[in-house]
DNA sequence: TGCCAGGCCCTCTTTAGGGCCTT
């Protein structure tokens, strides 16, 4: 990855909407720099009502858990810190950005950084995976997992060593130098079948064989 | 009462529909 540091987050939250009065029960996040974890977040959060049988089956995380959490609010405040100053990213980051900011409006702040959908970028550097949920892709690439998933730092974890697969993948197959945050969310909206063509541009732009010894703008 | 997410991506497309992906 280029010199940047990026925080890999994850929420288990009571539904699939923020709109709809859905709120976030668990966060997960990791702090990943020069390819690696550095550092980690991980709490519940008491949604100050009771949750379906779904969402206790779905993640494993019951009611009585719940209880004893500490308050959203109180989670929410140091996550703000521990994600200051860092990209974003997440598997499909809509849903977590949403949440994220949705939560964050309650506690009277604003996210300032950038976001990176790790879902996005996989449908472009692994176009052939049986499948880019984040299950199908740890199994697909057989990425570092505990076996635990639907839990908030778990699967934080395994999308920060997919992101870090990824950047690997990209720095092999097109002999890239660097791979900054900017290019992975240029690539994420790049249409899915332009892909490979923009990163055969953007590796020759790098190798100054584009015309231009300029770094790319990215 | 009945509603009940949002966005990407493909295709039997664009005056649309449905699967995937997140909980």
């Amino acid at each position: 990855m280029g010199n940047y540091s990026a925080v890999v987050l994850d929420f288990e939250t009571t539904g699939l909407s923020p709109d709809s009065g859905d709120r976030v029960i668990e966060i997960g996040a990791v702090l990943i720099r020069d390819n690696r974890i550095e550092d980690r977040f991980q709490s519940l959060m008491n949604p100050g009502r009771p949750v379906s049988g779904f969402i206790e089956e779905y993640t494993g995380i019951s009611n009585s858990m719940l209880a004893t959490a500490p308050p959203i609010a109180t989670v929410m405040e140091k996550f703000v810190h521990f994600m200051a100053g860092h990209h974003l990213v997440a598997h499909n980051a809509g849903f977590d950005r949403r949440f994220l900011d949705a939560e964050l409006q309650r506690i009277s702040q604003r996210r300032r950084q950038d976001f990176a959908c790790s879902l996005l970028v996989a449908r472009r550097v692994y176009p052939d995976a049986p499948g880019h949920s984040l299950a199908a892709l740890v199994r697909h690439k057989r990425l570092p997992t505990s076996g635990v998933h639907h839990r908030a730092l778990a699967d934080a974890e395994m999308t920060a060593h997919l992101w870090l697969g990824m950047i690997a993948e990209l720095k092999s197959a097109f002999h890239l130098r660097q791979v900054p945050f900017a290019l992975l969310q240029q690539l994420a909206r790049v249409p899915k079948k332009a892909a490979p063509v923009f990163l055969q541009r953007h590796a020759a732009a790098q190798h100054g064989e584009a015309g231009t010894t300029a770094a790319p703008a990215v």
